[in-house]
DNA sequence: AGAACCCCAAGGGAGTCCCTATGCTTTCGC
DNA sequence: GCGAAAGCATAGGGACTCCCTTGGGGTTCT
């Protein structure tokens, strides 16, 4: 009976054209290695190798055989490999890059989806920052995730807009809200930001910073701050105001500052939601899923593009 | 170890949505099939199968898995045809060995009879000189070969003598013809050999060596050049003067050297064609095809023995 | 409820897989 | 040339696999 064993075999040894190192290189002694030869000779009712003294020389047999055996290990591998990729909808884990801000305001209701539709499912979201999240998609820790882009280099990556969230300028002081804030008005005020980790590739500061530029100001940054929660709440005590993306107003102001609000920018800016993933990797169904999930629920929260 | 033999069961079980009907198309028992498609699962740490009740029902990574056990089956059933199209001489490649010499006046019509009698087939004429191919031989790159003897040590190879070929005296001054060639003449002239770098081993010489030999004299070589029509172009030029064999000199003088003539040899003397081959080997149909084709081929022109 | 059907579990015989040890041939270095 | 080394074949034995038969527990149909 013809075996993927026997063709592995058979493939170690034409490429070694040799038993003895075909064998020490699958981790057999020599004699199971010419066994299985022998008995793929047999099925096959060819002689597949001459044996003349020093190693072995393929035959034609041997030579039509090697394309043929290839492709079948392959597509057996690749079986492996997609039935491993589906079972891990059902008991792996899914491992999915989101950036901090985007899991504060979707993170829960996502996770949410994935265990309706695959309740035996272990989920991670990892990364705190954009540039983190960056970090680990180009070492292959994750396969795909959600970041706001502009972002450092984004070579090999394929990058797909979702959604566009609003820049906003908080405030405890009613009167700086009362009309949209320009880039001149941004530069005189006294502004806490967070992130301070990643101020050179944090996605709302490169905004920012762009803004600025474009009427030749430079930012005035008064205080540092690592999590966007510490930035709400000194903006509610009135110490500083604030930009940060409109989903981040809408979920922590009532909750830490419920005196103060927003209001927009002018010109209006946005960070831009995106779905990044290595260029030209095949991505697992897992990965697709959470792409999916993702999606939809950043698009009924932000502004879909 | 993921096995064809598993993937044929898990076919079958999906098919006919029931282990008892697999098992009976499948010509086994019911509990057989069942360990099998147990222990796919369990090498791919996947339930395929759910049981409840009646029947089996395939889980989402059976359907997964289907298409790929599909191709993968496929695949090696498609080994298996093309090897043994090969050994029915449909298609695939047919490698003979062939000195030289022989090559020159008989190859390409061998090659016509070949494809005249398998399209579908490619065939490789191997070897300059008799001796590289002997090497051949011996390492197994080729099944038979069709040499000049005497040869090298022939130990463990099958030599059957199928022909004659005369070796003659070439010359481009005609009073050198007017008689055969006799030992002390040939010792005192000014020769041009091929073979230059086989000139050890290679068959003509090896001829003319005893010849000599007999008679107490050494062979006299004034030119050595590779291959045979440099050999006899100088001839024409009436440089020197050679020895070659009938059926070169038949094909070659006319072209390269028409004012020149041959003569034979006194005592005559004639390399031996012979078909060989490893002792004890059993010839693939396509070898034996081969040697029945050129040994029909040479005999139309040397004398058969 | 009984019959029919289907899958699982257990136990046993034949064959396979892989090992070590050994012998034979070819090849390489002195 | 002649030993040493390398490489394949063969032989024998232990563990495992493959496939069988028999019997048990569940569901479905009559």
């Amino acid at each position: 009976m013809l075996s993927l064993h026997q063709l592995r075999c058979f493939l170690t040894v034409y490429e070694l054209g040799s038993l003895t190192a075909a064998a020490e290189h699958l981790g057999y002694a020599q004699p199971s290695v010419s066994e299985q030869i022998r008995s793929l000779e047999r099925t096959l009712g060819v002689e597949l190798f001459a044996c003349p003294g020093r190693g072995v020389a393929p035959t034609a047999a041997a030579e039509t055989l090697r394309p043929h055996a290839e492709r079948t290990i392959e597509s057996a591998e690749e079986a492996r490999r997609a039935v491993q990729a589906v079972s891990a909808l059902e008991t792996g884990t899914i491992r999915f890059g989101m950036f901090g801000t985007a899991r504060l305001y979707a993170g829960a209701s996502l996770i949410a989806d994935v265990l309706h539709r695959h309740p035996g499912v272990r989920v991670e979201l990892v990364g705190q920052n954009s540039s983190d999240v960056h970090d680990d998609l180009r070492r292959g820790r994750i396969e795909a995730a959600m970041i706001a882009v502009p972002q450092v280099s984004s070579e090999g990556m394929a990058v797909t807009p979702v959604a566009h969230d609003e820049l906003v300028y908080i405030s405890a002081d009613k009167e700086r809200l009362r009309s949209p804030v320009t880039a001149q008005r941004l530069a005189k005020a006294s502004l806490v930001m967070p992130e301070t980790t990643w101020r050179a590739e944090d996605s709302t500061r490169i905004v920012l910073r762009q803004m600025l530029h474009e009427t030749g100001l430079n930012p005035q940054t008064r205080i540092e701050v690592e999590d966007a929660e510490t930035a709400v709440e000194l903006v509610g005590m009135g110490l500083a105001d604030s930009v940060v993306p409109r989903g981040v107003a809408d979920s922590l102001l009532p909750r830490l500052a419920p005196n103060a609000g927003f209001v927009s920018l002018r010109p209006k800016q946005v960070d831009t939601i995106a779905i990044v993933h290595r260029a030209g990797a095949t991505l697992s169904p897992a990965a697709r899923l959470m792409i999916e999930l993702a999606t939809a629920r950043i698009q009924a929260i932000a502004e879909p593009i």
